[in-house]
DNA sequence: GACCTATGTTACTTACCGGTAACATCCAGA
DNA sequence: TCTGGATGTTACCGGTAAGTAACATAGGTC
């Protein structure tokens, strides 16, 4: 709408002068429904409103997706794979390392997605909307969210801190609340210092704490 | 459906046999749309739907609610009044005691709608599906969960706990953060050990640990 | 019995949306 | 230049859902 963009030629596109190459239709409809699903929720987008963000018209749409729902998987799938290209870009940069590997996860986590623009886990709210468990997407929600928790545990292990299957899932919720309170009570909320926490939560598992009474425990002074 | 209602005169219901006073249709109404919009979403249920659950007809719905969004608010609102009836109670059984009472509702809160036919916090998923910011439930939902946050702050303070508002948004990113995971790795997931996790936080928070750099903290034994 | 109010019943309007058909167009490659 | 595959255009179908109108019914009250 607001920037000009001049149709060229099929697969070219002229934007502020510079002369880009155009991605093919597939793609672009991909990307326009990943944005308006993440800002409006499947519900509130029709097919029509894709089309037309992502260049195009319906039927090229369904000449591309069997259905709104194959859309709506497709979308969860490339978001979930440049989720994984994050991750592995993060392992690589601290090659045997798996702690610095886990508090650098843990920054870009705690970092990610939550301004108060954002609208929290794109997947978490896909479960949401998709409140029917036999929809074809929530199979790939639970999958990922599933895999992503385990490879939380393997790090946690790997960096050889204490009970590293507690610290994951401690972790695991508080990043996961942290995206749904943006959404009711603001970033400025309990998610502001989210960082500062999961750090807090890694030092406390680095302690050399001997095993204790879980649950209750005598004040140490 | 299963269970054989037999309605005899208007105000009244023969269930198996014992005679029992019926409530007006405005509280049957709300009564089986906050069952329907909990368990399948607003957007999948219609309001046909929810009269016939009601037992009654579309017509009486409307003359009761000015329309659906009226009655999605109305729901939210009486959910919110249990919540809160369900606080003062667990205040006034342990007067004067504000870490038992503390300790009470954090047993609550996190063994409440925590199996796995359950689909989280109502108010969070409301926030999820009605993505638009204007929705006159957004602005309840939003001072509902500040109030419930701030709460809990208060009764950290109470409590004579160390840092009550970090370790009030500690709890309740938890929280929230187990009830989203519900609908994506399931119960016996990290929200399983919800309560111990919480108890734990507590317990750390009682100790009378003086200051100390944060986030990074040498290794004590 | 007359009356009033709350409720039930039916049918309807309006609108949106997912999905499809038929045809026009355009571009690349031979 | 011809041709074929991908894309654009338009119109349409069928279903569903919010909300309304008009009328029928029943119960309580005087």
């Amino acid at each position: 709408m607001s920037m000009e963009k001049t149709k060229i030629a099929t697969g070219e596109t002229r934007v502020k002068g510079t002369l880009q190459p155009e991605p093919p239709p597939r793609e672009r409809i991909i990307a326009a429904a990943r944005d308006l699903f993440y800002r409006h929720g499947f519900h509130m987008v029709g097919v029509d409103a894709i089309a037309e963000a992502a260049g195009t018209n319906k039927m090229t749409l369904y000449r591309h997706f069997e259905s709104k729902d194959a859309l709506i998987v497709e979308c969860l799938r490339g978001l979930c794979a440049e989720f994984d290209t994050a991750w592995d870009e993060m392992a690589a940069a601290h090659r045997g390392d798996p702690k610095g590997q886990l508090l650098a996860w843990l920054r870009h986590v705690g970092e990610w997605k939550l301004s108060a623009s954002d609208r929290g886990c794109a997947l978490a709210n896909a479960a949401v909307e998709l409140s029917d468990k036999d929809h074809p997407a929530r199979r790939f929600i639970d999958e990922q969210k599933t895999a992503h928790r385990d490879r939380l545990v393997r790090l946690c292990r790997e960096a050889k801190l204490r009970e590293p299957e507690l610290l994951a899932d401690k972790v695991f919720l508080m990043c996961e609340g942290a995206r749904v309170c943006l959404q009711s009570v603001g970033a400025k909320g309990p998610a502001a210092r989210l960082v500062a926490m999961l750090q807090a939560l890694v030092a406390e598992h680095a302690e050399a704490r001997p095993r204790e009474a879980r649950g209750k425990r005598a004040p140490r002074h």
